[in-house]
DNA sequence: CCGCGGAGACGTCAATCAGC
DNA sequence: GCTGATTGACGTCTCCGCGG
């Protein structure tokens, strides 16, 4: 775990231990020219393969390399030693760790602190649009507007653009989550809105009938359940419970599925919420390679200069 | 083929921050 | 102060490469 063992400095490049492969630095430098009186710049091929102008060092005002403005040292209390001192000490628990551990801030700051002055530093948007694949609507789950238990234990929460997650709670977080998506498209049957399952696993879709009344049935039995919602005009189905309005709970049992549903919807946004964040942690570190990786340029390019005013400075004396 | 270890992804808990 | 968001820590699972 790098991430613990040293402190981030961003003035300089960070000394990692990058053993994992797809870490690999892999910079390219295109053209570089320290003519004088043209702006010197040098593309720089970043590892993500995107192209990096760094200009050159002697020629234009940007300030030195060695003495960045940008010293952000990011907190993160070295505990290197915990092995050691957990010998010497006993085993320090997770508490007085988080008191070591003082908090950082978030990835999003630091990126656009980080990148407000460095041009190659790509922003990390506040309310990014979705950009790498992950369906518009998957966004849109985060707020459920209803949710209901079947007997067999499964919480389906209708979202208000018409998303339906299906979460099994008691299923270790294999697949835990299921996100339905309305499709709302060709001739559905009276009353009925056909919403299209987008299971990670399965590549079959699946149906379901959403009249404007909110009734979750669970309508097949096989290798995939099905789910019906439909106006509670009929009486329910075998296998459907629905889920009581806030207001209206009063016995110790349904103060029970109450605090089992908001358990439930909490954990669900937490684990949106972490999946966001590693994926913003994993774009975190990226810049911090790509920005390792302009220094590292730049640096070479100084060394060559600093040589280049040695030699004109100081002629040999044969 | 099988066991093992590393890496990565994920879910959950808990602490902390930030906005109201 | 409350509440939601964020993120470190920890445990678990899966995948993959490697050696026997």
């Amino acid at each position: 775990m790098w991430w613990h063992q040293h402190n981030l400095c961003f003035s300089h490049p960070i000394e990692e231990d990058y053993s994992s492969g797809d870490l690999e630095k892999k910079v390219s430098v295109a053209g570089s020219s320290t003519g004088r009186g043209s702006p010197a710049v040098t593309l720089v091929q970043l590892p993500s393969g995107q192209t990096v102008h760094v200009q050159g060092v002697i020629q234009t005002p940007q300030p030195s390399v060695i003495q960045s403005p940008q010293i952000q040292t990011v907190q993160v209390a070295t505990i290197a030693e915990t092995d050691e001192s957990a010998d010497s000490e006993g085993v320090i628990d997770s508490h007085k760790r988080r008191e070591i551990l003082s908090r950082r801030p978030s990835y999003r700051k630091i990126l656009n602190e980080l990148s407000s002055d460095v041009p190659g530093v790509p922003k990390i948007e506040e309310e990014k649009s979705e950009e790498e694949g992950s369906p518009p609507n998957i966004a849109a789950m985060a707020v459920p507007t209803g949710i209901y238990q079947t007997s067999t234990g499964q919480y389906i929460a209708i979202a208000q653009g018409g998303t339906i997650q299906i979460s099994n709670p008691g299923s270790d977080g294999v697949q835990g989550l299921q996100a339905l998506t309305m499709t709302n498209s060709g001739a559905p049957p009276p009353g009925a809105t056909i919403v299209q399952y987008a299971a990670q696993s399965a590549d079959g879709t699946q149906q379901f009938f959403v009249p404007g009344s909110q009734v979750v049935v669970q309508a097949a039995t096989g290798d995939m359940p099905t789910y019906q919602i439909r106006a509670p005009t009929t009486a329910l189905p075998q296998g459907v419970v629905m889920a009581a309005s806030p207001g209206s709970l009063h016995s110790p049992q349904q103060l029970a599925e109450e605090a089992t549903r908001k358990r439930e919807l909490r954990l669900m946004k937490n684990r949106e919420a972490a999946k966001e964040c590693r994926r913003r942690k994993k774009e975190y570190v990226k810049c911090l390679e790509s920005r390792v990786a302009v220094l590292e340029v730049q640096n070479k390019k100084l060394i060559e200069e600093l040589e280049t005013l040695k030699d004109i400075c100081s002629p040999k004396t044969d």
